[in-house]
DNA sequence: GCAATTGTTGAACGGTCGGTATAAACTCTC
DNA sequence: GAGAGTTTATACCGACCGTTCAACAATTGC
């Protein structure tokens, strides 16, 4: 039996995200990658195979540990307009937090979906698919408790929450400024309370 | 006096357009561009000076003549809520055509502004606050002819309108189908006339 | 006709791209 | 210790990147 890898791989693509996330995956090099991952270029490889099927692995090692870890943590929550409120809050905090304006990986790929493969496309579309999932059983949730009118509908509601959330992400990377963008949670959230 | 070039220079800048909405700035190459403007390398960098030169004159033309154009076609419509309606119905029909799935250029250059020049983030954010003017307009002048609730923050929900139109755009290069699209529309309308 | 000026052309620049190949050192199992 | 598989480092691949340049062509004023 062989010698185990004396890297992290899961570091490694770690790392990899990161920078994928920061610079957008056509302006990042195989150079920017092993100098960031700290692996060579052999290893990477190895263990990779090529530039693209590094990218899969990263946008999944997104969605685990900077999406999926989020929204089950909301879907825990009892009061199902709070989660959604805490979500818009925290996304603002996020933007805020960060001076490189890296928005969110999956929003950034979803706008380039034309130009990667299939998996990719499946992986960006079921991500965000699981965002508004998020939303519509929020908003039902809701509704059964009496904090939403029931004549809302929750389907479509909830795929235009997901579309202010996006459009928040995008004007989060230079357009808007922080009022702005509170602006746009306060109108979401009434929304859905009217 | 110098000999007058023999090419169009805005016919060139179109076609450089068309390339840049179709691929994004960092994947059009400068082969990309000779071929499809229909003169050659020399040509180009005598007329432009670079590719980002060339580009910030693309996203003048693409404002110029799809934005600015439609915008001001509607803002002459007597009825400010069919104007913000037609507004939604445009875009859609726009995306349902294109197979290409090429979205907005100002909307796909603003979620990689970080990565572009000062000019170029101003030029895109002058751009995305024309069309939030423009709703604040429309909902202000929709208020004094009783279409819309006086109670609504006229400022606040343009700037939600927006969002709502920048996530469809996005959501409609390969995330959503044509149904959810118009599920954001309705509801989009719905918000500003309750 | 002849500078002067500007435009066109196509080759060539140095550099980087994503990816492969190599070989020697190393760690493990059997 | 044989053999398998990994890590490092370096060298290399052809292709393409954005850009520059020198030679040449077209138009003008004199």
């Amino acid at each position: 039996m062989p010698w185990e890898k004396d890297f992290d791989v899961d570091v490694a693509i770690g790392r990899a995200m990161k920078i994928f996330w920061a610079k957008g995956y056509e302006a990042t090099s195989i150079s920017d990658l092993v100098a960031a991952m700290q692996i060579n270029k052999g290893s990477l490889y190895n263990a990779f195979g090529s530039k693209k099927k590094l990218f899969t692995r990263a946008l999944l090692n997104y969605d685990r540990e900077n999406q999926q870890a989020l929204l089950s943590q909301l879907e825990a929550m009892d009061d199902p307009v709070l989660a959604i409120r805490t979500l818009f809050d925290s996304v603002i905090a996020e933007s805020e937090a960060d001076s490189e304006r890296k928005g969110c990986l999956l929003v950034n790929t979803a706008l380039e979906l034309p130009h990667h493969s299939k998996d990719i496309q499946d992986m960006v579309t079921a991500a965000l698919k699981d965002v508004e999932g998020f939303f519509e059983r929020a908003i039902k949730r809701a509704q059964t408790r009496g904090q939403v009118p029931s004549t809302l509908d929750a389907s479509e509601s909830a795929k235009s929450l997901l579309s202010q959330m996006v459009g928040l992400r995008v004007l989060a990377r230079g357009v808007f400024d922080m009022t702005s963008l509170s602006a746009i949670r306060t109108r979401a959230l009434q929304q859905i309370s009217a």
